[in-house]
DNA sequence: TGTACATCAGTGAACGCGCGTTCACTGATGTAC
DNA sequence: TGTACATCAGTGAACGCGCGTTCACTGATGTAC
């Protein structure tokens, strides 16, 4: 997250603290984000979330000018954590084949995790995107990050369009993560992400050898 | 649509028809297809929809049992909608390649062409699909149309899975649905979406050759 | 043929709900002198 | 060091909104006799 927990002198002060809440914006995006995934998208609710922080209903328009750029605020975090999730899950950087392979294990990982932000990343609410410009960044990183690895894993092979390869695989990627989430596609063993991803994917992934 | 619209005798009365609409369910269906890609999913609402057609806002409970019916009805509908469109874009169905390639086509067509319907269909506000029968007969009538295609297809390929393989096709054709129709993926010229498909999808193609 | 009657599609008022946003405000803070 | 003050995070009441569903009802219909 860019914008790190500081605990602020005056959190010491415990009588204070019911009027400065101190921390109001990081509270309202952590507390937004389990809100997302225990209610859907549409059980985000402004009021709601103020009420579960014991804050005024208004309180988080010191911080955010509507609902939309909460919810942009969300994506974001959403995206970074996607980010991570993607890089975490890589086992061998120098085997491109299998760097594809791991990053899109990573991506559905998090989709299936967070299955509430993830439609809000890339739903329709936020189509505005270029509305808010740290966002539209931070999710471009996403993409760069599988971009990179597949153009690396088609070096020596002349035929293919890195540019389309990557937009075919991310849709393979994307919809199977879309599907699996909605449970259209059903993971067998909840425990072998990676297997499910290897056979899910393995059949289309021979573009590559 | 198998509810075909009857048009009833009292129609020709039209003192009478004030009274009784004579064809609601029908006229429901209608306008709410219509009101979900004018308001997407959110903005699908009984009052709105009852107003719309100008008729008391629980005049539809005589007909569906509450929203959600309602809304599978609308699902139903779509799903057929996208068996018609996907067989109308088969050109050859001799060539079995070709014949996966158009479905396809007509999947991502149907998609960008109702994509509020589409995504209702997809989405998790239906997740209770077993809930609806007949829904989930339909939707299972489309996938087995994809699924017929990508078998015969893979004929004479002993290695492949043809169950597996549906199911990352599938997964490559709804991911690139899903990312066109919320405009992550760049649909160049309209009027070639056989062009863009080919080209989106083509790298990953080589399964069958 | 004419009439009594059951059926049921559609009415209209009312229920209780949660929502996003505005407004004038107040209390706590850190800072400049 | 102590005090006046600007800043601004958070308050609480109020706005107007649309929603899904319930209920007792009524009017038009087709049918059985």
């Amino acid at each position: 997250m860019s914008n790190t927990v500081v605990l602020k002198k005056h959190k010491n002060h415990k009588q204070q603290d019911k009027y400065h809440h101190g921390n109001l914006r990081e509270a309202l995006i952590e507390a937004g984000l389990q809100m997302l995934e225990y209610h859907g998208v549409d059980g985000l609710g402004l009021r709601r979330l103020a009420r579960s922080l014991d804050v005024s209903q208004t309180a988080l328009y010191s911080h955010f000018k509507d609902k939309t750029a909460l919810m942009a605020a969300l994506a974001e975090v959403g995206f970074q954590q996607l980010s991570l999730q993607m890089i975490e899950t890589v086992t061998d950087p120098t085997d491109t084949k299998q760097r594809v392979l791991d990053l899109a294990e990573g991506y559905i990982a998090f989709a299936l995790k967070n299955p509430s932000v993830f439609s809000l990343m890339f739903g329709r609410e936020l189509s505005e995107m270029h509305n808010y410009p740290t966002l539209a960044m931070t999710a471009g990183k996403s993409y760069a990050l599988f971009s990179a690895a597949v153009t690396d894993a088609l070096k020596g092979n002349e035929a293919a369009s890195p540019r389309t390869t990557t937009n075919a695989l991310w849709s393979l990627v994307h919809g199977t993560a879309v599907l699996a989430v909605d449970g259209k596609l059903v993971v067998a063993d909840k425990n072998d992400l990676s297997g499910f991803v290897a056979e899910q994917l393995s059949p289309l992934l021979d573009v590559f050898v």
